[in-house]
DNA sequence: CTGGCTTTACCGAACGAACGGTATAATTAA
DNA sequence: TTAATTATACCGTTCGTTCGGTAAAGCCAG
């Protein structure tokens, strides 16, 4: 067989990147095919499914990017403020220091149908989880610990809107700076 | 003349519901015409620079309809709680407890040459202003207003995307609720 | 080795459908 | 009649998708 062109790891790199940029109904296959470097043809070899088996595999690699590099730090040793601070870097720079957008945003409108949206509850809510465990440790009882995860996953989405809307980065970096108070603040 | 179908506040309102649940590349000419109750050559007549006069007119309509709305109450008199749970209110109302996307980000994604940018970040600056007005009030510096304003669209918005991701409207409410805590802080 | 066979990765060309957009005629209150 | 408004039909383009086919690497009997 030829030798691949791009890797599987590249080609989902560039999908999630087209993606995440211009939604899944923005995002043409002429598009993809220029940005991936395949042809159209080659798409569907990859993906028989068409552009919704494309947006799932994202879906799907960006999952096990955040398994491997947000959840499984921010279930793991160390104190808190630590394993929090881990997951800020890898969100900074998953996001580009908000340049980028988040692909749970640009996936998730459209009507209640759209197929994308339980894989999408399914990871943010996992997210969630990771984040309460890590505010349980630091002695927050459970609610008050899912009331805090809530609110980092809704400042970081928040600030992602806000900042791409403004087109201002600072927003975003203001808005890292805060999750450590908003998830372990220093009373209980 | 013939008389109209509808209203042009009700073309507004109608387009308004349709970009800002299916985004400006999802939302067809053919959904369009369908959910306006008009042919797209009706809509042609109304909107003679097409598609993109059309999201650009409701970008105006919800910026005089914030304006009014939201924008002079938040300027207006009387203490500053009660004119941001005045503000709470209509935020509640417009985005239906959280059922609807926003405009301004469903409309802002795509690349940074997307037209619609400018109008969305002149709308967010006004509002924000409008909130930092409010905190300052309050007793905030004009660094610290501006901080808590800027928390305050950061929550809005990240509610918005979290409940969606999520399909869950208890999101938006808790996000609601603790609007009065972000903008005027019992101490200062 | 070696030749043929299979498998795999890829591409050019084309498909019908739907896209955004535009003419032009029909309709209708003033 | 007239002018505003709507309806029908259609334009060229692009959409997502499919098909037939090419070429390179692995496999294995001779």
């Amino acid at each position: 067989m030829p030798p691949s062109k791009v890797s599987r790891e590249d080609v989902l790199n560039r999908l999630l990147a087209v993606f995440r940029r211009h939604g899944f109904e923005g995002a043409s296959l002429a598009m993809i095919a220029d940005e991936v470097g395949l042809q159209k043809a080659s798409l569907y070899h990859l993906f028989p499914g068409g552009k919704d088996e494309m947006a799932k595999a994202v879906l799907e690699h960006v999952h096990a990017f955040m398994e491997e590099k947000v959840l499984v730090p921010l279930r793991g040793e160390g104190d808190p403020a630590t394993r929090l601070h881990a997951m800020i870097e890898q969100v900074r720079a998953f996001y580009a220091d908000g340049r980028l957008s988040c692909l749970f945003d640009t996936l998730s409108v459209g009507g209640g149908d759209n197929p994308f949206r339980k894989p999408i509850g399914d990871a943010m809510n996992a997210w969630m989880d990771a984040l309460a465990l890590v505010a349980r440790e630091h002695g927050a009882t459970a609610a008050v610990a899912r009331q805090r995860a809530e609110r980092v996953l809704v400042t970081i989405q928040g600030v992602l809107v806000v900042a791409r809307c403004l087109d201002d980065l600072k927003v975003f970096s203001r808005g890292m700076h805060e999750l450590p108070a908003i998830l372990l603040p220093a009373d209980v």
